[in-house]
DNA sequence: TTTTAGTCGACTGCCTACAGCATACCGTCC
DNA sequence: GGACGGTATGCTGTAGGCAGTCGACTAAAA
C-alpha cells in the first residue's frame, strides 16, 4: 500500500506549513476587520499595515487585492484599499443570495450525504449547542459556521461549496451579534435540519434550511434597525497631520 | 446642474484610463487562457509572461492571484500557477450553480424590470440575433454574455449580480463552442424570457430562465462526450531542458 | 468671503535584487 | 538492476527602492 493512500481522510494529510506570508497576512487583516481593530471605510495604508505585521510591502498588497476580491476591501485605484463599509442593503442583499445557495446545498445534501456525513452534522451540532449552553459566542458563532460549510461540502457540489463559503465568511462579519439574540433557537433548527437531511427528504430539508437563513436574516435586519446608521463616512484617504514642527 | 449629474446613463462616465498594468495583464492572460494560447495543466513561469508581456513580475504575480481567485489558474504554492484543468465534473456543478443563479436573477428581475430596462433588454437581444444570422459566433457569444449580465443587473441584487458575473466569466471559457451547436434556439428563448419579464411574471421567468440555462448545459455535456478525456496531464512544474552546454 | 491656482507631502504602482526551496539530474552503493 | 543521496538549476517568495500621482493645504485674486 502506498503512503499517499494511506489517507483516506482528507485532513489528515498535509502537515500545517507555516504557508506563504501572503496567506497569514489575509488572515491576519480579516481578523482586523472582523473584531473592529479596523474600521469600515478606514484607509489601509499598506506600509503601516506592513510594519504592524512585520512583513514587507510585498505580501500585503497581494493580502489586500485577494481581500478586495471577496469583498472585504475597496480597492481604488490610485488611492489604495479601504475596509468595505456594509450598507444595510448590501447586507440584505447577502444574506438573501446566502439563503438561496444553502437552501439549495441544503436540497443537494439531503439526496448525497451518507451516514458519515450525518454522524459529523450531529457532532458539530452537539458542539455548538454546548458552547450556546456555556455562553460561548465566539465559538457558537465558529461551529455555526462550520455546521453550514460541511452541509455545503456534502451537497457535493464543490463550485457551490466554494461560493457558498466564499458568501458565508462575509456573512460571519456582522454574525456575531446576532447570534447572541437568537440563541439556542437557531441550533433547534440544525437539529431538525439534520434530520431531514438523515431521511433524505429533500424538500424539507431545502424548507428549513430557507426558513432558517431567512430567520437569521430577520433578526439581523430588526438588529440594524435601531441603531441609527452611522454618518455615512465617506472614503476618503486619510493623511497623517502635519507635523507641527515648530511651533 | 453639477457636471457628475449630467452622465446619469452608468457608461457615459469614466474616460478610458490606462487603467493598472495589473489589470490589462489580467486580460492579456485571461485572452491567451480562453484563445488556447496556454493550454490546460500548463506551468505559467512569472518571469516568462512578464518578458512576454513586456512588464516586470510584480504585476504578473499580482494577476495571476486574481485569477486564480476566479478559477482561471491554480496557485500551487511554493510551485507556481497552473492553468487550470476544467474537468467535466467541475463544468457541470459549474453549471449547475449558474443555473441557480440565473434562474433567481429572472425571477427578481420580473419583479423590477422597469421599462427602461426591457428595452435594453430587446436590444441586445436584436443585436445577438444578427450576430447569429451573420454567423459571428464571437459576436454572439459575447452578446449573450452581456444579455445575462443585465438580467442579473435588473434583479436588484446586486451581490448576487457579482456574483452571477463572476460565474459567467468562467462559464464563458466552455461556452464557445457550444454556441455554435445551440445556435438559433438560445435566442429564441431570451426573447420569450423578455416576454416573460416584461409582464412581470415570476414564475414563468424562472422557468424560461432554468430551462434555458439546462439546455445550454445539456449541450455542453452531450459535446464533451464524445471528445474523450485527455490523458490527464498531471500538473508537474515544467522544466526548460538542461543546457546541453558542450557536448 | 468664496473661488482658484500653486505647492508640498505622502502613498501607490512598479521594478530590481536576493534568499530559500523544490525539483530534476547523476553518480554511487547495495 | 534498483534505490538512495548529493549536486545543480531555476523558480518562487520576499524585501527594498524609485518614480509617478493623487489629495490636502496655503496663499492669492475676485
Amino acid at each position: 500500500m502506498l503512503l499517499s493512500d494511506q489517507a483516506g481522510q482528507t485532513a489528515a494529510a498535509k502537515i500545517p506549513r507555516p504557508a506563504t506570508l501572503r496567506e497569514s497576512v489575509i488572515e491576519a487583516i480579516q481578523e482586523l476587520i472582523v473584531s473592529g481593530q479596523l474600521k469600515p471605510g478606514q484607509h489601509l495604508v499598506e506600509s503601516e499595515l506592513a510594519e504592524l505585521l512585520g512583513v514587507s510591502r510585498q505580501p500585503v498588497r497581494e493580502a489586500l487585492q485577494q481581500l478586495s476580491g471577496e469583498g472585504w476591501v475597496d480597492l481604488h485605484p490610485g488611492q489604495g484599499a479601504f475596509v468595505h463599509v456594509p450598507t444595510l442593503e448590501e447586507a440584505d442583499q447577502l444574506l438573501a443570495v446566502r439563503t438561496l445557495l444553502e437552501t439549495e446545498s441544503a436540497r443537494l445534501a439531503a439526496g448525497h450525504a451518507g451516514e458519515d456525513g450525518v454522524k459529523r452534522l450531529r457532532a458539530l451540532c452537539a458542539r455548538g449547542i454546548a458552547a450556546v449552553q456555556s455562553d460561548d459566542v465566539d465559538a457558537a458563532v465558529a461551529t455555526n459556521s462550520e455546521l453550514h460549510a460541511l452541509v455545503t461540502d456534502l451537497s457535493g457540489n464543490k463550485v457551490l461549496a466554494e461560493l457558498a463559503a466564499q458568501v458565508a465568511r462575509r456573512v460571519r462579519w456582522y454574525h456575531t451579534p446576532v447570534a447572541r439574540q437568537r440563541g439556542m433557537a437557531s441550533w433547534d433548527e440544525h437539529t431538525s435540519l439534520i434530520d431531514a437531511i438523515e431521511a433524505g427528504d429533500e424538500q424539507r430539508a431545502a424548507k428549513i434550511m430557507r426558513d432558517h437563513t431567512e430567520h437569521t436574516r430577520a433578526s439581523y435586519m430588526e438588529q440594524r434597525e435601531n441603531e441609527p446608521a452611522e454618518p455615512a463616512p465617506k472614503p476618503v484617504r486619510r493623511r497623517r497631520p502635519r507635523t507641527p514642527s515648530a511651533s
